[in-house]
DNA sequence: TCAAAAGTGTTGACTTTACACCCATGA
DNA sequence: TCATGGGTGTAAAGTCAACACTTTTGA
């Protein structure tokens, strides 16, 4: 931001540097769920001619008033009425022809949500939840912003406890177990597994058992902390 | 980008949406350079008068047919004289009032370079190596982007072969270990480091030894691999 | 001969992995 | 009574941290 030689005031800069506001700016919600054992997508229909029948991720101009945080949340209040969810800023793609109606550049967020706490009233206009296994060939270059979303979550979900965004308040170690199992594509022995999350002390035990389960029923377990809107924010800040 | 419910074409787009093209974007670049045993990094005076007499990252606004990398890649290339550098996207910042002369939302970008090898002809116009211990008070929101970028670094140092992009082509191991501590800010034990890097499999034994050393001189190695741009681009491209 | 750093292995602590049996429940 | 998963511990392997002495060179 600071090209040219000869002191200026903002002012200035405004007025002389107006060719530069040819750009949009977007940003692209890689939205995460979990249900019947596999992680999923939510994606929409893309609203383009050139990529009719293509599916695309959810997402939307940043409006010149809004922060890139906050158009996340609107887009996500917008499709799926939720508005505390766990949302995190991942990779800015801004290559020059990424978007056939001109040059945007959009910033991917990736959020995860509790599948079955939501209700999408939004089934009837082309929304729907995809397994991850399913998904090929989406709209513009959302594949790559995927794959870079997903990239980022196997990360970091053995290191920050996010995961419990995706899973009701209460659950046993099995679906806890299932879930780790299907972000990760591996699978993992049970008991190293429950030592691994007991010395993490991400959960507490509700007293509570499993009921409707076809089998000995487990104990359910809550998340100790909750990362959320507002600590997503205090953890940014506090690198000051 | 998908937010209307009627099919469109990418025409029509550009058209209708033509209010939100009134944000400006940047690059700015967080250049890390080390000498005499010290992080230093790349700053220039502000030539804002909102900002004067503070100092500010290298930036410029994107120009309308350039990608990210492109216009970080120039600004490096105006800067420092050098086009093949290590240089690595961190973190977008959008908030509301970041910059003084409108809605600019710039993405981070830190690059590594060998401070020695550069010839800033550039030191007439203020730009100047601060030790990453002087810094304070930047201009615009660039302590936080530092701060980030830094973080940025410290935790992909051991991860990935990155670090010799800030040393010379031929170095000693004491060097190598000297700038990871003024990266880490640890001490570090010289036998557990010269373990760990030979380990890692980053290095080449040249059989050549240090001149010019006040004592016993060490032997001199080289990076075994260097991830520069062509490098860079690649990863990002394979995760398709 | 002194100062400064080079070069080099071992031990104990800790972490990670592999692995098997009995138990509680619902069908 | 059977099928399904719940719940639990230990031993071996691997990784990490702490630590000291001899050697080489230049001043």
């Amino acid at each position: 931001m600071d090209k040219l030689l000869n002191l200026k005031t903002a002012e200035s800069e405004k007025v002389s540097h107006s060719d530069y506001f040819r750009i949009a700016i977007s940003v692209d919600c890689v939205i995460f769920g979990y249900d019947k054992k596999e992680l999923k997508i939510l994606l929409i229909k893309s609203d383009l001619a050139e990529f009719s029948d293509l599916w695309s991720l959810l997402g939307d101009l940043v409006r010149p008033n809004e922060d890139l945080e906050t158009a996340s949340y609107r887009i996500l209040k917008e499709r799926t009425g939720l508005d505390d969810v766990y949302l995190e800023q991942v990779y800015t793609f801004g290559s020059l022809n990424r978007h056939p109606s001109g040059r945007v550049i959009t910033v991917a967020y990736y959020s995860l949500v509790d599948i079955n706490h939501l209700h999408l009233k939004l089934t009837h206009n082309e929304l729907h939840w995809h397994r991850l296994t399913d998904i090929k060939n989406l709209a513009f270059d959302h594949q790559l912003i995927l794959n870079t979303c997903l990239q980022r979550i196997r990360e970091q979900v053995m290191e920050k406890p996010v995961i419990f965004n995706l899973l009701p308040e209460k659950f046993s170690l099995r679906e806890l177990q299932e879930l780790y199992q299907s972000i990760l594509g591996v699978n993992l022995d049970r008991r190293n597994f429950r030592k691994k999350i007991s010395l993490k002390d991400w959960v507490v035990d509700l007293d509570e058992m499993e009921s409707d389960v076809p089998h000995r029923p487990g104990k359910l377990y809550k998340a100790k902390v909750q990362l959320r809107k507002k600590q997503a924010k205090k953890r940014l800040q506090s690198q000051l």
